[in-house]
DNA sequence: AGGAGCTTGTGAACGTGAGAACAAAATCGG
DNA sequence: CCGATTTTGTTCTCACGTTCACAAGCTCCT
């Protein structure tokens, strides 16, 4: 080889403020089972104990923690109180976070009662439809308003995050809203693929891909027998004689 | 080294009846593309074209189609019926599953009305709750039965696949009466690790890990600013001085 | 004070996944 | 019938994530 890539030569520079995704994602999942453990009133736990708690292995956890910084003590373990909090403080939940639910269907109104939005940290500021027909029913403690309100609330309340349940069809619409008022973060319900610009965050929820990657670990394990194997490429080109209808509706 | 590990020595034994996990969780977004493709009367469509449907890149793309046979052709492109057809039998959603929902809360609630539940291929055959004032309400064209009768109904209508939308505290009974009574899938909506024996699936779905991860890279975000970093480890003992309170309640 | 016993934090090996790049194969125009 | 063009299928390389294994560090007991 005659010429070094362009890699940066310095050290491995680990830890320059990155945490790597697989583990933010776990993050969550260790503060849950920290306050569990807090609320059994244990003060103490190693990371075995906590592993078992998260459901994952100890030896991952214990790297995980290690890219918040060095929270444990060896030969003892980890105090739950301490490290709840470091955690919270790492992933930004000992601040109030606004959040906007857009679409008031079943999902929507799922969502909207589901008692302190699952976790301190979020607070729904407002549930908007376009449907006049929802405008204004009451859902616990709060009212639904019309979704032309939305930029006035996002630049009150300073929401930068955005919850989308509504059908497919108006999705990416609401979306291009809602990163058109400032919201930065989105979570998506909605079965469709939404484009967002660069520096929005969005994370889709989707119960029928969840279904569906279900489906084919069943299909293997029922059989066990190889299924019948590709029913061979048709001739070239005339292609579709008659297959089975599958899914169907936009909705897919 | 003395002795050869328990490794098989044949070929790199690529495709031996095995697709990487990663591309699982994708064909459903593809089989999504292609059936909307389809209702847009679109009959060919390449790679890149799909690619951008199912927001992937298109050699990311190629190459999970590869893991299931080449069912595209040169210099064309793939007959989206064609395709759509393999990646469903692949999948396993040509045959119907049946599916029991169990919690029948708000969130059980939506799942029940979530017309055709989402997908063709999945089948509700149960709404099961054990709250005695929520049995025999009718929920579309179902009614809420009590979930004493689980093991009957997984015998009897070939129940592979549940779901289960209660709160955390029974969640992990509930799990073991589901895979007791035959069920090998489960998605979970309650936030708790739960522990199933091998040979059972789980998936989970959680809203509040979602919101998390998405406060995280906010947090981020607007600031860009290094946070208040490691407020130093107190002594070295003593910890839990008056942190500031986070999370609380069981289901954190 | 010193050694035994735990438990963390991390270096290194391994496995999986992503993306670039290209050869193989099909169509189409002349 | 042949070459230009298009697009797939695949190989190769790199980055990321997981797991093992162990040295460093802390506590407790003698």
């Amino acid at each position: 080889m005659t010429r070094a890539s362009s890699r940066r030569p310095g050290p491995p520079t680990r830890t320059e403020r990155g945490i790597p995704e697989a583990t933010v994602a776990r993050l969550p999942v260790y503060l849950r089972a920290l306050t569990a453990l807090s609320d059994s009133g244990i003060a103490t736990a190693s990371s075995e104990d906590l592993a078992t708690a998260a459901g994952v292995n100890s030896a991952k956890l214990r790297k995980d923690l290690s890219y918040l910084g060095s929270y444990g003590t060896r030969g003892v373990g980890y105090d739950v109180e301490y490290l709840r909090y470091q955690i919270a403080r790492e992933i930004g939940v000992t601040q109030d976070w606004a959040v906007v639910i857009v679409g008031i269907g079943n999902l929507g109104h799922a969502l909207a009662n589901y008692s302190g939005f699952g976790t301190r940290g979020f607070r729904i500021v407002a549930l908007l439809d376009a449907d006049p027909k929802l405008v204004g029913e009451r859902i616990g403690d709060m009212e639904v308003r019309d979704f032309a309100e939305l930029e006035h609330i996002v630049e009150t309340d300073r929401v930068s995050i955005g919850v989308i349940t509504t059908p497919a069809g108006p999705a990416q619409e609401v979306c291009d809203r809602l990163v058109a008022a400032g919201v930065t973060s989105i979570l998506n319900f909605a079965p469709v693929v939404l484009s967002v610009p660069d520096g929005v965050d969005i994370r889709k929820v989707d119960l029928s891909i969840e279904l569906q990657i279900l489906a084919y670990h069943e299909q293997r394990k029922s059989g066990e027998v190889a299924l019948p194997q590709v029913p061979e490429l048709p001739a070239t080109n005339a292609l579709t004689p008659d297959l089975p209808a599958v899914g169907g509706g936009v909705i897919a």
